[in-house]
This record gives structure tokens, C-alpha cells and sequence, in this order.
DNA sequence: CTGAAAGCGCTTACAG
DNA sequence: CTGAAAGCGCTTACAG
């Protein structure tokens, strides 16, 4: 009666809903899952649960999730050894899971990938679309590393220096990105700075950079380290757009509030982690999934301007 | 033989365990709940996952579930109305819950802990303790506001100036712990400016305050909130600190990167979270329990000095 | 020491 | 139209 089967009289029916209020009843939900074999939580594995990028992929998946009735459950990836992630991916597969949704954005989310089983439905917000086949909400940094890159030479550069996130085993999208449109633009390639993904180290790499004297414009993997880069430019005497320009990579929230306000290379994070809850719905059989190109795009603000004369 | 009660012969058992690592067995979650009546989800309910203190809270939360083998599922309370609330704990429910931990930061998380079934074990995270009486993590924010305040009053301004994150339904505990801390003082209490959680909001604010002559002196409701108010104030005109000073909440990671850096009440949100899960752990029976005194604490930076003479 | 049975709390197809 | 039974995939106590 109470999944709406089984016909009863309206007055019956009504009594057994105020029991049910009364006592405060619920259906075992272990049972339920059991008999019919839905299962309704989508399971996240993710390096990171607090940064930008990574909070606004979940918030997103979770939006979507939620709307069709589907719990998110996290799991987080704490570093990168291979048990330490099995560890993590046999907790995730304890429960009854729907699917898993892989937050690909580093080398544990690709390891992570590649040891789930096949047997269950899943899916990745992803950054590079290399390995196990599976439907990625792609986001293409490349092309967003491509794009501030030539933004920056438009401007009157010589060259772009870069700061560098850490790729998943190889360089980031947005390094490859950046490199190949120097190349293309002939540009000399500078050696990136390798940088992990705060602005404290941000603010190491802007000091050094401010030691050369031939730096007039940054590339940063992303916004937090272009915080730091600016801070430490400031902190060596330099004056930001104006001795050297400095391009972000997300659209942080305290981009536009930065001083000076951060030039960044938008994203949007949340509606990739929709993408993936769509695809793990719709059992998209694999491959990866160009995200809509409104979700990348360059954001001009105060922290860059043509070089110096 | 699989949950080791039953001894088997070694041999057996090594064929055993390889054909299921062969066939990549696992036993059937919903099955073993339902036999076991073991659950090993922690629903945690928020009315937000990104911004500072939730993100870090439920990364403490997390952390310290996935130690003990349980998972966390997230349910977002996305709006202020009773129903809404009610749907997202219908959601949260629909599970095999171990317990309940919900973030009281809010009104939403106050009125998603009083509809929570009592036979549910639950616990929070909190900045009150007011309503329903569960185990409760409690970060002192009054206090916190009030040392805070006495910090700038000590410094020798006159009065302090508040800029208020919302409450719930009542004044935050760090409103009421600068306005005791004004009165005890006798210094006169200057009516709080409302603000939601965001650095835009602080703008505002800060714009508003720099067109007062008599402030010196600003206590934010957090640390986006202070950053706002900076640049605010910075747009008028006014330097942080010789003209005025300002104090913020939480002790966010780019508090220390600000210009000026942020002086600000630091608290450990991750440690709340933790506690959380082990009051849920330890099936203590309600109240509230004070996190350790550590966990709160002024670090001092360059947004304050003594006013200008 | 081992195998067969009971039972967890539901849903659903089926007999009455 | 209604009630009783079968069965989901496990674990555990029990008979052999």
C-alpha cells in the first residue's frame, strides 16, 4: 500500500498515514534498497572538498543530485598512495551506490578512475580525458590556457611566464595549453614554475619571479596562486598591471575584490558536476563530453595591461 | 566464512578469496545493512558546502567518519522555507543512517535539527545552543566576538564598529559578544550594518563606513565579509589601518594574503567537525559541549593599530 | 567442523 | 478487491 500499488479504501488509507505521521514510521531504507534494487546515492571521490574548483564541482553535483532524489556521499582521496586510494574507493563501494562520479582533477582522481569497478555506472569531471573510457564533463583548460596565453601577447608581450598547478602525473591542460600558443605565436617558452595549489606558494613563485628582470606578464594554474604571485610581485616593489600583468585561472569569488582585480579564466565549476550527474543518469556509455564553451571564458579586470614601454 | 566467523581450512579459504578478487564480488550493501542493522552513513546537513567555515567543517567531518568506516552523505538545505527543509531531510531519511550531523551556522540548521526523528542519533555543529537539546560541537563565537572587541578597544579606539553576518533568527553569538563587550566597557554602541556572508556584501559596508567620520574601528561577522570591507573603505579613500582598523572572523586562507593582511578571530572549524562525529560515535545523550579553547584564538595582523591621533 | 535454515524488513506478483 | 506468500542477498545461530 504505501509505494501506491495496492488499491485501498480512501478512509483506510487515511488512517494509516496518520499512524504513520503519529509514530513517526519510515520505511527501512536497507530493506527498500534490498527488494527493489534502487539504489540512490551517487558517491564522490575527490583529492579535495574545501578549494574552489573542487567545492563548486560538488555543490553542482549535489544540486543535480538532489533534484532527482539522489544523495551525495564523499569520500575523500587523502593522498597519493595506491592503498590509501583503494582504501578510499572500498569505503565508497560499502553502500548500495547508483553510481560514482570521479573529480579528475589530479593524479588521485585518475587512479581512483581506473579501479572502479566496471560493473557500476560512473562518470568524471575531468580536466584531460586520457585513460579508462567513461563519460568525462570535460573542461577544456587547454584551450583556456591557449586563450589567456594569446589574450597576453595581444596585449603587447614578449613572452608569458607561468606558474603551473600539479598535473595528474603529467602537466596540466592549462600548461599545455599555455606552451603551444607561445610556440605557435614563436614566442621563447620560459620553464614554468612548478607551484601546489595555494597562494602561499603563489607567493613564493611571485617573489622569484620579480628577481628577473625580464618577467612583464603571468600565467597562473590557478587563482589562489595568482593571489600569492601578485602579493609577492607587490612585496619585491612591483607594481601590478603596471611592471608586470598577471592572468588567473576560475573566476574565485575574491577574484573581482583582489588589488587589483584578478584578470581570470572563468569556469563553471557547479555546471560541470551537473554535466556528470546528467551522464551518470542517461548511462552515457563513455568518452568525454565537451562542456558547454559558455562554461570557460576570460574575465578582463585590473591585473593586466600592455607592457611597460 | 566472508565475515570470519566461520574457520575454514586455509586452502578453502585462499581459493575462495581469489575467485572474488577474480570476479570482483562484493557483497550486496543494502543486504548486509538489512541483516546487520549496521549503518555506516553520517548524513550531514548544511545550508551551504563552499564558503569557508562549512567547507572546512565538513572536511573535519569527513575525515574523521572515514577513519571509523563511515561514509558522509551531504544533503544542502537550499532555501530558508519550512518545506524545502522538510524535503531535504526526507532525502537525507531515505538512507540507512548511522546518525545525523547537522551545521546549526544558520537558520536552515536550526530547523532542520528540529525535525530530525529522536530516534535518530544526532549531533551538531554550532555557534548556540539553543532548541532541541543534542550533543552539540560549540564554537564560542560570543566569546570570540567579545575578546575580539576588547582586542580594538584596547588599542585605545573609542567605540567599534560591527558589520553582522546573519543569525539564527536571532543576532550571531559574535554580535552579542561585541555588544557585551561594549557595554561592559562603556563605550557607546553603534547600530550593527547587516550583511550576508559575502565579500561583495563587506563592500558595501565598507563604502557606508568610510563615509562616517567617526569610525575607527570594524568587527566583521568573517573574513570575506572584512576583506569587503577593506577594499570599501580603501575605495573611499580611507588606509587599513591608520585610518581605521578592522578585524575579521575565522582566520581564512587568504586572511594572511590580503592587503593589508587580515587580523582576525581564528577558529578551527575542522576540529568542530571532528567532535561532531564523535559525539555521534559516543551516543552522548545532549547538551552542549564547548570545543577545546584552542581552537578559537586572535591572530593579529597588519588591519589593526592604534587610531590615529 | 560443515551445511542447511531462519530471518532481517520490505515489495510485488499471485492466490483466494 | 484483499491477504498471504515468495523472495531480494546477506549473516548468524543451529542442527547434523
Amino acid at each position: 500500500m504505501l509505494s501506491g500499488s495496492a488499491p485501498v479504501s480512501a478512509d483506510k488509507r487515511r488512517q494509516v498515514l496518520r499512524a504513520i505521521e503519529e509514530l513517526g514510521y519510515r520505511p527501512n531504507a536497507a530493506a527498500q534498497a534490498l527488494v527493489t534494487g534502487r539504489r540512490s546515492i551517487v558517491s564522490v571521490l575527490t583529492a579535495d572538498t574545501t578549494r574552489y574548483g573542487y567545492a563548486e564541482t560538488i555543490r553542482g553535483i549535489e544540486e543535480a543530485a538532489r533534484a532527482v532524489g539522489l544523495v551525495v556521499a564523499i569520500t575523500v582521496l587523502d593522498t597519493d598512495a595506491e592503498e590509501s586510494i583503494e582504501a578510499a574507493v572500498d569505503l565508497a563501494l560499502g553502500q548500495p551506490l547508483a553510481g560514482a562520479i570521479v573529480l579528475e582533477f589530479d593524479i588521485r582522481g585518475s587512479r581512483a578512475l581506473t579501479i572502479l569497478p566496471k560493473s557500476l555506472p560512473v562518470s568524471a569531471v575531468s580536466s584531460g580525458s586520457e585513460g579508462r573510457r567513461v563519460p568525462r564533463a570535460l573542461f577544456d583548460d587547454r584551450s583556456g590556457g591557449r586563450d589567456a596565453t594569446n589574450y597576453l601577447l595581444g596585449l603587447g608581450h614578449r613572452t608569458v611566464h607561468h606558474v603551473a598547478v600539479p598535473g595528474s602525473g603529467r602537466p596540466s591542460g592549462r600548461t599545455l595549453g599555455w606552451r603551444e600558443a607561445l610556440e605557435a605565436a614563436g614566442a621563447p617558452v620560459p620553464e614554468p614554475l612548478m607551484s601546489d595549489w595555494t597562494a602561499r606558494s603563489g607567493y613564493q613563485a611571485g617573489v622569484s619571479l620579480a628577481r628577473r628582470r625580464d618577467v612583464t606578464a603571468v600565467l597562473c594554474g590557478n587563482d589562489e596562486i595568482a593571489f600569492g604571485v601578485i602579493k609577492g610581485l607587490q612585496a619585491e616593489g612591483l607594481r601590478v598591471p603596471e611592471d608586470v600583468s598577471v592572468v588567473g585561472f576560475d573566476d574565485h569569488p575574491l577574484a573581482e575584490m583582489w588589488t587589483p582585480s584578478l584578470t581570470t579564466m572563468g569556469q563553471d565549476f557547479a555546471e560541470l558536476g551537473r554535466m556528470a550527474v546528467g551522464f551518470l543518469l542517461g548511462r552515457l556509455g563513455g568518452g568525454a563530453y565537451r562542456a558547454p564553451s559558455s562554461s570557460l571564458k576570460l574575465v578582463v579586470r585590473g591585473s593586466t595591461a600592455p607592457p611597460h614601454p
